[in-house]
DNA sequence: ATGACTTGTAATACAAGA
């Protein structure tokens, strides 16, 4: 059996409902996991997600900030969630299908605009959210199971993950504090960085367009933000990677396009 | 030359994104 997924921060779920219809009917994911979700679990638009034919959902959501969510065509084994950083605010969700797969949701901190954490409690927050996720892939052994993370980890760690390093290398998300952290991640859990698997350096490779430079797509101002890190025991098994640029061109897209995999 | 946008909340700005 093969589980296609993707995983997409929407920018607010019930502003992206007919992107999310448009993208599901043309791909097909049995999964897909979605941040920055902006919405309570009273107010998920269930209906509209069960239309697109995702029966099983899980939900972590709030007022106006943040949120998670998965949408399953399988049924899930289990689900959980973690608090991190002593703050439970809807940044990360874990559900296991059939086969063992055990698939992680997670949205991190952006981390303001100041990259300095003695000045700025955000970013503090940021390398203490990303220092907590290495220390759970030890701690828990994530390394010995099938597992995928996937998120907006809002971090570009490779030169080619921006479209100017020389330029954007003092702007949060792509220090190197930042790029330190997440390097670490991936040692932690001996992870296989899928996005850079398939698209190896120094090829440029984004997910994340800004808003507020309007030609910010046109000309290709792009970072690399979402990521799907696979464990050793699973990796091997990821046969197929995809951005899903385009819908960055739609009517009123996110700034993020969906990242899909295919996992044997 | 990421500024200048988009979103949610609440009430015409403000916070937040990254």
């Amino acid at each position: 059996m093969s589980v296609r997924l993707i995983t997409w921060n929407v920018n607010s779920l019930r502003q992206r409902l007919d992107h999310l219809a448009r993208i599901t009917e043309e791909q097909s994911p049995q999964v897909v996991c979605l941040q920055e979700t902006k919405v309570q679990n009273g107010d998920f638009p269930v209906e509209a997600i069960k239309s697109m034919g995702y029966e099983h959902l899980s939900i972590h959501g709030q007022k106006s900030y943040n949120g998670v969510a998965i949408l399953s065509r399988l049924p899930f084994e289990t689900e959980d969630r973690r608090v991190w950083c002593e703050k439970d605010d809807c940044r990360h969700l874990s559900v296991t299908v059939a086969g063992g797969l055990e698939i992680h949701n997670f949205y991190v901190p952006s981390g303001g605009n100041v990259p300095d954490p003695e000045q700025n409690d955000k970013f503090a927050h940021k390398l203490q959210f990303l220092t907590e996720m290495a220390a759970w892939a030890k701690s828990d052994k994530v390394a010995q199971r099938k597992a995928v993370l996937v998120g907006d980890m809002n971090v570009a760690p490779f030169e080619q993950d921006v479209w100017n390093h020389k330029r954007l290398v003092k702007s949060v998300g792509h220090t190197p504090v930042e790029t330190e952290h997440m390097l670490a991640l991936h040692a932690a859990g001996d992870f296989v960085d899928v996005g850079r698997h398939f698209v190896p350096l120094p090829e440029p490779l984004y997910s994340w367009w800004g808003y507020r430079f309007k030609e910010a797509f046109a000309r290709d101002y792009g970072w690399r933000l979402d990521h799907v890190l696979a464990s050793p025991a699973l990796a091997p098994s990821v046969s197929a990677m995809q951005i899903l640029r385009d819908s960055r061109s739609w009517e009123k897209p996110s700034d993020h396009v969906p990242i899909m995999v295919d996992i044997d």
